[in-house]
DNA sequence: GTGAAAGCGCTAACAT
DNA sequence: ATGTTAGCGCTTTCAC
């Protein structure tokens, strides 16, 4: 049903039906009356599209690309950037990748479809035999992006992130002031570009210290619970040292470690623990342990992304000469129980 | 810049634009290369409004409206939603209304505006001087809505809930079984919908069993982590009993108590703990103590929500006689220590 | 291969 | 108070 057909059937003129959608106070009484009569028998709605291109509007929507809503740290991303959004009247187009290639670059075609006002874009892992070409359509379409704690190999668009390197750094040389002998890092895969920066970190630290070869070792997960879970009862259950230190590279393997630690903690006499970022959960759950931790400020970053992106949405024709990369530090929390010492 | 501009520009007709635009095969190689020199010269991307218009395509975009992204039990639900809508090459605009009722009225109004397909609504709190006609503005716009986990008070629509009424009876029930003498219910406010049935349930328990009122008392909170650390150290400090019974009626609130517990927890004999709603997190933090609760399906209610949405999406003319109101149940996980007693 | 022109469904200026 | 009509920017048929 169009406004001509049911212009036609309430016998007024098109105009009329758009001015009653409209509510212009100008048509008579009964004359509204019997169009919406006639509207609501048959189940008309104004077409949007026509509506929008009649009068020149434009929808105010950003997506937000994400790899895991149920991961805490991006839902809570989400959340502050929604609520940014919402005050700038901007609505978000959810796009829930799972990490997959595939879906970002589905759903990169939808945003650029849309004609999105700009995206925000946390990718899953990098696949070198991939050659995303979505992302750059998304710049030939003059739709601004940027990266937000995770970017794309090869792709320089500005974004925000943690300054993972550096922490990560920091987090290894503060364990290992302490620690004891043989340290383990469960880190995430390296085709995640965090996870690349945290083990760089970590590297950067032993090799410095000069750590050898059999005092650390590194183990790869992929940043969920059940790699944490895994790993952890793997090193746990075959070291045969009495004392150990582990270096877990985000939050989520972390309480999957903490899980397995339960069952095999009587084992050793200690076990020094280090998490990259902690949540409030992780901290009860470590409450009366000893640790190296650090706050991660994930919404800090996620704010200034998406101030970022209205920046590059306001003035789409301001041209930085270099990339705007953003990196957000920390401090390092140690809790390290000098007691047990 | 729009399609005759640069069609003038280009020296070819409109309809050679659009064939570019839409790679049409039987456009001159050269006569491509001049348009898309010109289209990138003056940074030039179709209207979206137009393309549809003319195309007859729509959008298929669907609504979700919630009040904490931040809550993993919500987060995980926006996961196994974005997941199902994937599926159905649907996208998500995602309304986080942090449960008030004016960005409630806003986004709905914004969900009506881009027509989308349907929407799932998770209220907040209800407000009772409030006349939540924007919802009834959804069902005129012959947009299919369905509830989800919550409902609003005056409006049948369809909707996917815990059976939360039964499950607080039969847990309550349960913990009652074998608890100390003074029991504490925190509930969270009655003005959600869900929240106020947890009460129902309870209070059903109680007086069935008996219960004299010296016996129990109800603590009001917000289901935020830190009414629950609050209203806990309320009791912790005040009761005068060697024995304790305390149901908490979410996940959230339920850490927050936990947490507070640590701090008081020798001055009681036994603490009896009933929590309506198990998190894989919070069963970590339990690991070691006495207590009932049970796992929620809320993952199973939001694929259910989306599946009833979908169906009344693609079936907009049945017409139920009765409103469609699926109660999800779950079993009483009893984890009480028996060795204790 | 390319262009002219009708049409997508609505709005708004102008006319009555 | 209501109708007529020229757009909005694009697609697509038909003609050349």
């Amino acid at each position: 049903m169009n406004i001509k057909e049911i212009a036609k059937i309430a016998n007024v003129s098109v105009a009329t039906i758009s001015r009653v959608v409209n509510n212009d106070p100008k048509v008579k009484q009964t004359t509204r009356e019997k169009v919406e009569q006639v509207m609501k028998q048959f189940n008309y709605t104004p077409n949007s599209y026509a509506t929008r291109l009649s009068k020149g509007v434009t929808d105010k929507i950003v997506g937000l690309v994400v790899p895991d809503v149920g991961n805490i740290l991006f839902s809570e991303m989400i959340e502050v950037i929604s609520n940014c959004a919402e005050k700038e009247n901007i609505t978000i187009l959810l796009c829930n990748t799972s990490g997959e290639y595939e879906k970002e670059k589905k759903f990169t075609k939808i945003l650029i479809d849309y004609k999105v006002k700009g995206v925000i874009y946390i990718p899953g892992k990098y696949e070198s035999n991939k050659n995303y070409t979505h992302l750059k359509e998304v710049s030939l379409n003059n739709i601004p992006i940027v990266f937000l704690d995770r970017e794309v190999k090869g792709f320089d668009f500005d974004g925000v992130f943690l300054d993972n390197q550096n922490i990560s750094y920091n987090i290894t040389k503060e364990i290992l002031k302490t620690a004891p002998k043989k340290i383990y890092f469960i880190s995430g895969s390296l085709d995640i570009s965090s996870a690349h920066e945290r083990f760089l970190g970590f590297k950067k630290a032993v090799d410095e210290l000069n750590i050898s070869n059999e005092e650390y070792e590194i183990k790869y997960g992929d940043f969920k619970f059940e790699s944490g879970y895994r790993l952890g009862e793997d090193i746990l259950k075959n070291d045969k040292n009495e004392e150990l230190t582990i270096y877990i590279a985000n939050n989520t393997m972390a309480l999957g470690f903490l899980k397995v630690l339960k069952k095999h903690s009587k084992k050793f006499k200690r076990i020094s623990i280090a998490i990259f970022g902690i949540s409030d959960i992780l901290d009860m759950l470590l409450d009366e342990e000893n640790y190296i931790t650090c706050k991660l400020p994930n919404k800090e970053i996620a704010e200034k992304s998406f101030e970022l992106l209205i920046d590059k949405i306001n003035n789409p024709n301001t041209c930085y000469e270099k990339r705007k990369k953003i990196l957000c530090n920390t401090t390092i929390i140690n809790r390290i129980n000098q007691k047990s010492f």
